[in-house]
DNA sequence: GTGAAAGCGCTAACAC
DNA sequence: GTGTTAGCGCTTTCAC
């Protein structure tokens, strides 16, 4: 228990009788050493039990190996499951993912950025819920660190990885809307984030290519919480004409839907057409299983996490990647023809 | 875009006409320094847009304000939601979090966790799938770093917070019997955990307090995947006096269950009563309900991380702390009774 | 209350 | 192929 020092590159030089430097090549796997001194420096490596101090390397290098990711929750399957995939990545090629959850806070958008900057991290993956926020885009502007965005379009010239969700969406629409339904609601994100904006696109596009005009009540665009879900579903179903389907915007949105049909006892697809995006467990495994506007959320976190290793390996063009994933429709059993 | 060294400690005295170690003092709040002196510091510090790097300060310091978090995955709910809580914790307490992923592989577990002894992170919470590997034991016996392991049962003299999975079981059995079932069946983690051990223990012990005996092709043993879930699951109904209750002893388990299920067309309670452990979205809102053993998992993430904050302010007693859980069972709708 | 200087553990440039 | 040495940016004695 009783902790002696721990030995250092000087402790080692010694022990295998050579130069600091030749232990530092060593460690480093640099050609220029005979095997004789690489093996002596190994077994005195060994014997002393040493390991590296990264934090001093860092120091030395100026380089970290470390990457910060910001997410609102990373108990939300959608960031956990990024995360997961880019931590994978990053992982693999040496890299160590920093993670904070900033909780729709801009404040602590703001302070994790440049906490993360201040810890040296050689660059950041980030998720902000306040895309146009001035405070949040200076605080960005001023870490000058290689960037990552994930879905959200925020008004800089750094790496983003975004998804086609207009796409998905006039899919989704397209569906119900030949399925016969003609009244359609949507329970959105805010339209202060890319992924809200753009579906509600696709929802108006959809509907303007079927000549179907867009009844404005049936729109909800807010948040993506659960509750939202929740209390909008139930002012969809008060409306004098409720919606016969229903798009959710989201995983938690979905839950909250759900969670409130049950309330109400009422059934899917039998009492509303339902349609989620994203697909998680709670789609695949809900009866009748939820048809869902999925993408590959493993693959946003693989290529974000790729993406920033590229521009650290200084691999990448000057200009920023934009990387843009597809969305497909998964039809399963939630939605029903209206007559 | 072009960036130009970032100023130092050294820039910020040379303009405030100040010592380095008096920038040193202010920014680090000591007390003495007088308030003209401090005013010009913050101006000079304002001024040059000086942050101070934190890898320099910990490679005095020997204190990096870091702790790592070794889990399997963490896209299962389980994790993401205790990292979740524990990330908020640690935040608020000046802390970072460095997620790693083990994906439960062994050898992954022990290289990372070498890894964060390198990175000189000051403490590690970790979820262990290899609870008595020696390579795991030696590995955190080596790091000499405060230590918090969760839900395992680990034979070193840390930190643990463990939950009373017995009792949880027990209840659940308890509760089937009661409804009627004779034949209930348990789907899984390894015995080589502690939520596998005690499960199983509280199923036989509930049982044997009922004077029921267990019919022992119907305890499953082994992971606690999804696949793990629906392979067995369709053991269990193969048998020839299949089980008329069930309980998915882990989220990922009930996920496989469920999918089966589906594709065998059964439906819970009807031809099967069902509970699971943890209380997921996919629990809540199935349909019906599952009834589950519930815990609380965001208290499991605060407490690690209180108890490895106070282990590091030195506030903790020398022996280690063993923190105990508990559990309840919250009935749904997914049993009935069996006549 | 403030300045001067040592040094944390490592890497890299330069010498030989 | 290997040794020597400066120095990364900061904190912290120790003087004054």
């Amino acid at each position: 228990m009783h902790a002696r020092k721990r030995p250092t590159v000087v402790d080692v030089a010694s022990r295998a009788g050579v130069a600091v430097g030749t232990v530092s090549r060593v460690i480093n796997h640099s050609e220029a050493v005979s095997p004789t001194t690489r093996d002596a420096v190994w077994r005195a490596i060994a014997d002393l039990g040493f390991r590296p101090n990264n934090v001093a390397r860092s120091m030395r290098t100026r380089v970290t190996r470390t990457i910060g990711f910001v997410v609102p929750d990373i108990s939300n399957p959608l960031f956990s499951v990024i995360a997961r995939a880019a931590e994978g990545t990053l992982q693999d090629m040496g890299y160590l993912l920093n993670l904070a959850n900033s909780g729709d806070s801009v404040e602590r958008e703001v302070k994790l950025i440049s906490d993360f900057a201040e810890r040296q991290c050689d660059g950041l993956i980030f998720v902000t819920n306040n895309e146009s926020d001035v405070r949040m885009i200076e605080a960005l502007r001023a870490v000058h660190l290689p960037l990552v965005a994930l879905d959200r379009d925020i008004n800089l010239h750094i790496d983003k990885v975004m998804t086609d969700h207009a796409r998905g969406m006039r899919l989704a629409v397209n569906y119900l809307l030949e399925l016969g339904h003609r009244r359609i609601a949507l329970i959105n994100a805010s339209e202060l984030i890319a992924p809200g904006r753009e579906r509600l696109r696709g929802f108006r596009e959809a509907h303007a290519e079927f000549g179907q005009r867009v009844d404005e009540s049936l729109i909800r665009s807010g948040r993506l919480d659960q509750e939202f879900g929740a209390t909008q579903l139930g002012a969809l179903l008060d409306l004098r004409r409720p919606p016969t389907a229903l798009i959710a915007g989201g995983n938690q949105i979905l839950v909250g839907v759900l969670r409130a049909l049950q309330l109400r006892e009422l059934t899917v697809p039998r009492d509303l057409s339902l349609i989620s995006c994203d697909d998680t467990a709670v789609t695949q495994v809900s009866s009748p299983p939820i048809t869902v506007v999925d993408r590959d959320l493993a693959q946003i976190g693989r290529t974000a996490a790729q993406i920033l290793i590229d521009r650290l390996s200084g691999q990448n063009p000057s200009q920023a990647t934009r990387a843009f994933l597809p969305t497909e429709l998964k039809i399963r059993a939630s939605c029903t023809a209206r007559r």
